[in-house]
DNA sequence: TTATACGTTTAAAATATATTATATAAATTA
DNA sequence: TAATTTATATAATATATTTTAAACGTATAA
């Protein structure tokens, strides 16, 4: 191997590491995250047994990882002609990576609260009308006003959610800046 | 203790699992949400050995837990007169807590990613430009592209940090939502 | 000053998560 | 059909994280 493609290809593990790193903070580990580096910066579809040798990792693990990587639409899986295993291809767009990501935990967030409100509610409305007890009638009134401002709060969410998934959010902010007179960089 | 009250500390039990679960999305370990699930149905400030009292952990892990809501800005220490114990009460505006949060997580991808950019776009440029081996050459140049992506998709992450925290982002999205001729309040 | 209360640090134990080697299932070829 | 290749599931192991008990330092009170 030339020492042009050496360095190359040491400064593309600098990237892959700091983006297996970011990823972290998305809930996929180190090394899933490494596996979608790798990917990354294939330049043509690789089996599971390329990414194995690439990762160092044992091909069950690579297998699994992929398969989360698949379900989070980061990876697609496609077809070779002419070749028996699987290869896939990393999604590069880093942009609709994050609005899917995100947009589904957002989701995930709003059922799991709601479904607690609409099991609780009932309760705290039942004992702030009917309630022989004073001190719970008051805490059951404090908890609704909770829940209302938790209600506006998963709406707000949707509606953020809504507008990353629908491309609205880019009439707010467009994917490309604006360039006028100001160059702050070169 | 009533029926009634018990009734309402059950629910406030169910809400504050939920709140805890939805949490760990946001890095937050279960106990550490139930942490601050407490002091959100909390109505009065607690100490570590109220709050000790009510998950059932150990104090130095409320301890911990407490220190780890507090450098995320979603609990608060208060003084409370006449008293030795430290009190700490939750910020419950859940809005709040998530800008914050994720503001911080934005701008951490970013820096992460742009200093892996900072230390290998130089090296791809110069093998770009003098390269004695036509394919590294080549890599090179498809790597310097994806970067150029890399950094548009940064740019806009930041630029989406920004207006959510200016609150510029409300002018796209409004805390409220409309409601057909409505006179607004507050 | 000494005694006591409080919060934090530390090191060890418990728990959870990730990884691997092996076994199994599914698909392909001969 | 059997033999072969590939991907996944399972169970054991290794690693990382969380939790705790005990020790520690600091502040307050007597």
């Amino acid at each position: 191997m030339s020492e042009d493609l050496n360095r190359v290809h040491e400064s593309e593990d600098v990237m892959i590491s700091a983006i297996a790193q970011s990823m972290t903070v998305y809930g996929v580990s180190a090394s899933v995250g490494r596996i979608y580096g790798v990917l990354y910066f294939a330049d043509e579809p690789l089996t599971l047994d390329d990414i194995k040798d690439q990762v160092a990792m044992s091909k069950a693990s690579v297998s699994n990882g992929i398969r989360e990587l698949i379900e989070t639409e980061m990876v697609t899986k496609v077809w070779k002609k002419g070749e028996r295993k699987d290869h896939f291809i990393a999604e590069k767009d880093f942009l609709r990576n994050f609005l899917t990501y995100f947009v589904k935990t957002l989701r995930t967030e709003r059922n799991l609260i709601y479904k607690a409100i609409e099991q609780t509610e009932p309760i705290f409305n039942e004992v702030a009308k009917d309630a022989n007890d004073d001190q719970a009638e008051q805490i059951a009134n404090r908890d609704l006003e909770l829940i209302d401002d938790a209600k506006n709060y998963l709406n707000w969410l949707m509606r953020l959610a809504n507008s990353l998934e629908s491309g609205d959010i880019f009439n707010h902010l467009p994917k490309h800046e604006e360039k006028e007179s100001t160059n702050d960089e070169s």
